[in-house]
DNA sequence: CGCCATTAGTGGG
DNA sequence: CCCACTAATGGCG
């Protein structure tokens, strides 16, 4: 399909800044049941324990410490205990001033089965580039009309990453052009520029039952989750939650379209494309939105 | 009782 | 055929 690929990954003023948050999300969450201490991770960064402490704090709105008990199996039961509490719909719906949903991630969206796609008879052009980002290095794709792709890899897999990428939609014209995809890595990564009068435009490129499944997706607010069977629910075919875990798993837009968010019913993180590391590290990393919120 | 491992039923790609 | 599910079941502290 694609023959050289040359992943460039950009390099941005908060370069070194990103790959010490990267190191220290993973080392917790991929370490967290041996609780680590700050002074372990500290030096496993390298980086003197009060200036780690600031700085991680700066970036992923909590502390090291209550990272780490964000990103436990206990924390996760929460979040799905919490799901069945009526407490935000009510508000928005009539737009009053509810419990705030600040620090959200606005989207709209646009559907595109892989039938208009195709009938679109000449190929779609996506721009892609790689950005570094709190959870490694993003490999987003973006057509004229919004942004189709986003994928996570660590350094040296942008390769492969690309690849699983490029095999969903066969027939577009790949085109490498960080500059392109840039303004949508500063967006989605720092949630001081999370505004809803400035949507992040996107095109949901599936089946008409994916889509569905990525539309509910979205209706999940940030610091909470749900599981594969209310989903399932939600769409009106109860029965399907296993159908709506492959839905889940085959979304492209991980991260803006929050698959996970979505938890099997006991808790377990049960999956993620792109390791349940991250996914644990996304869950962690977005309580901590919610402490500087309202 | 709680914590696995196994199994059968399941709907969509 | 494959699967990022789940409820039910049985074994084992």
């Amino acid at each position: 399909m694609n023959m050289s690929v040359k992943p460039q990954v950009n390099i941005t003023p908060n370069g070194m800044d990103y790959e010490v948050i990267r190191k220290v999300i993973e080392l917790i969450s991929k370490e967290y049941q041996s609780q680590p201490s700050l002074e372990a991770i500290s030096h496993e960064v390298g980086l003197e324990q009060t200036k780690l402490q600031k700085l991680f704090t700066r970036w992923a709105g909590l502390s090291p410490k209550a990272f780490l008990q964000a990103v436990t199996i206990d924390h996760a039961k929460r979040l799905l205990a919490e799901e069945n509490l009526p407490l935000l719909e009510a508000s928005y719906e009539v737009g009053l001033s509810g419990p705030s949903r600040l620090h959200d991630l606005f989207v709209t969206h646009e559907a595109m089965s892989p039938g208009d796609f195709k009938s679109g008879g000449e190929a779609l052009e996506i721009k892609y580039g790689f950005h570094q980002c709190p959870f490694g290095i993003a490999l987003i794709m973006a057509t004229d009309r919004g942004m189709a792709g986003l994928a996570f890899c660590d350094p040296g897999e942008e390769v492969s990453a690309f690849e699983d990428m490029s095999n969903r939609w066969k027939r577009a014209r790949y085109v490498q052009d960080p500059n392109a995809t840039q303004s949508y890595a500063d967006q989605i990564f720092n949630p001081e520029k999370w505004q809803s009068d400035k949507p992040i435009q996107l095109v949901l490129i599936g089946t008409d039952f994916q889509v569905e499944v990525w539309q509910a997706l979205l209706d999940i607010p940030i610091g909470t989750a749900t599981t594969y069977s209310t989903i399932a629910d939600k769409i009106g075919r109860p029965k399907a939650s296993r159908a709506v875990g492959a839905a889940v798993g085959a979304n492209p837009i991980s991260f803006v379209v929050p698959c996970h968010r979505a938890l099997g019913k006991s808790g377990a993180l049960t999956g993620y494309h792109w390791g349940i590391t991250r996914k644990r590290a996304m869950l962690g990393w977005e309580c901590g939105m919610l402490e500087n919120g309202a």
